[in-house]
DNA sequence: CGTAGAACTAAACAGGCGTTGATTTTTCTC
DNA sequence: GAGAAAAATCAACGCCTGTTTAGTTCTACG
């Protein structure tokens, strides 16, 4: 099935049907709003008034609400970059990952996936799924330390939780503050869990460091590494 | 079981009128379907046959489904000794409180507001209100750090990320790993957080007062003068 | 042009929702 | 026992849900 029906001819490769652009528009309207009011309130017909569509149309380019609900929500990881062999630069990776790239799309696969997973089973399953296979297993495959998947679970399960009450609850305290500064505290956290050795004293049984003096989320605002 | 035919017949109280047992009985299903399924599939039918009870009768004792909701999330806090003048012990309660108690009984108020609160506004208000009133502040007030409420903050955002993914979620993990190894592993962490200057492991402190370096500039044990 | 097929839409469906008012059953007092 | 009050139920309402069907408009190419 080559689909070069091009009416322009000349420059042919362009094909994009009609068609394709309402399907992305539908796609979209429906994350912003699944992401928005979680999956039961989010309805067909709110979803095609965002799209300016009918409401028949989402039915027949998706079949069912349920299948779009499945496309809005799958999604493959942009972070490549984020295991490295210095378990310290996966932390960094990790949490600017998560928390920045969220901040700058708010209506991501991953924010529809994390606010409806409470409320729908089958967006948990494909939450659990998703986040034991591509960052609690690649993680813990670099954390040095025993209890290795527990530490990557519990660092991805602490990051769920910033990010969730930052940008999606809206928590006062924590949405009004600056990203840095949220970054500057949480981050020799997530390096004593999974980076431990590089920090010191935050972990009973690791092998001294012997590094006194500096405590934990009280350096001063060093490495600032946020590019905009 | 406890059969309470007692008949007043001159004075006193009432003596628990039978529609008082249908009424808790109504609010303890309703408890278990929210934090279950969430609002929206928590239909009043549900609710009812979960209670063994016609769905009139739920509208009859609440008014409204709404209504009957809000008194499902309210919740005065059972953790009145969460806040101690001694920061590294608030840690301990704190998540003690909050991971252990809610093994106990999942169907609490509390994981009822979390979970719902990712769908419903209401939910959402009522939880920041909440947790900024409760814990942010009580918790921030014995912070000796700057950044007092975005550390308590922080914390609160980590604990609800770690039992949300552990009890609601059930992320594999997580879920299955003993508690004492996710306290042993996590109170390291909040201890660095809301109580920066106590060292982990090398010595039980003895009193809060005489350490080196601390910071400067920051009066310690600031006003307690956000009580009552 | 004409016509085929893709894109879109109006109208209706069966079923579930929260809620209501009238009615029946149970419980208590005399 | 009779009668009143409380509790529980029945049957229905109006509305909204996801989905279907049949029909209309638009677009491309002979």
């Amino acid at each position: 099935m080559t689909e070069d029906r091009t009416k322009t001819g000349a420059t042919g490769a362009e094909p994009e049907r009609k068609g394709e652009r309402t399907r992305r528009r539908i796609m979209e309207a429906a994350r912003r709003k699944f992401a928005e009011v979680g999956y039961e309130r989010a309805t067909i017909r709110v979803i095609a008034a965002e799209a300016h569509v009918d409401k028949a149309s989402v039915i027949q380019y998706f079949g069912t609400k349920q299948e779009l609900f499945r496309e809005a929500v799958s999604w493959h990881v942009p972070i490549e970059e984020l295991t490295t062999p210095d378990p310290a630069r996966t932390v960094d990776n990790y949490l600017r990952a998560m928390l920045s790239s969220w901040a700058a799309d708010p209506d991501s696969p991953m924010a529809v996936l994390l606010r409806t997973s409470m409320t729908s089973e089958e967006a948990a399953e494909l939450l659990r799924r998703h986040v034991t296979k591509e960052t609690v297993e690649r993680v813990a495959a670099n954390v040095d330390a025993p209890d290795a998947r527990l530490r990557a679970a519990l660092s991805g399960a602490m990051m769920f939780g910033i990010a969730t009450q930052r940008y999606l609850l809206r928590m006062p305290d924590l949405a009004e503050a600056d990203l840095d500064d949220v970054l500057r505290l949480a981050a020799p956290l997530f390096r004593a869990l999974i980076a431990p050795g590089s920090e010191p004293g935050s972990e009973p049984r690791t092998e001294p460091g012997a590094e006194p003096g500096s405590e934990p989320g009280t350096e001063p605002r060093s490495d600032p590494g946020t590019g905009s």
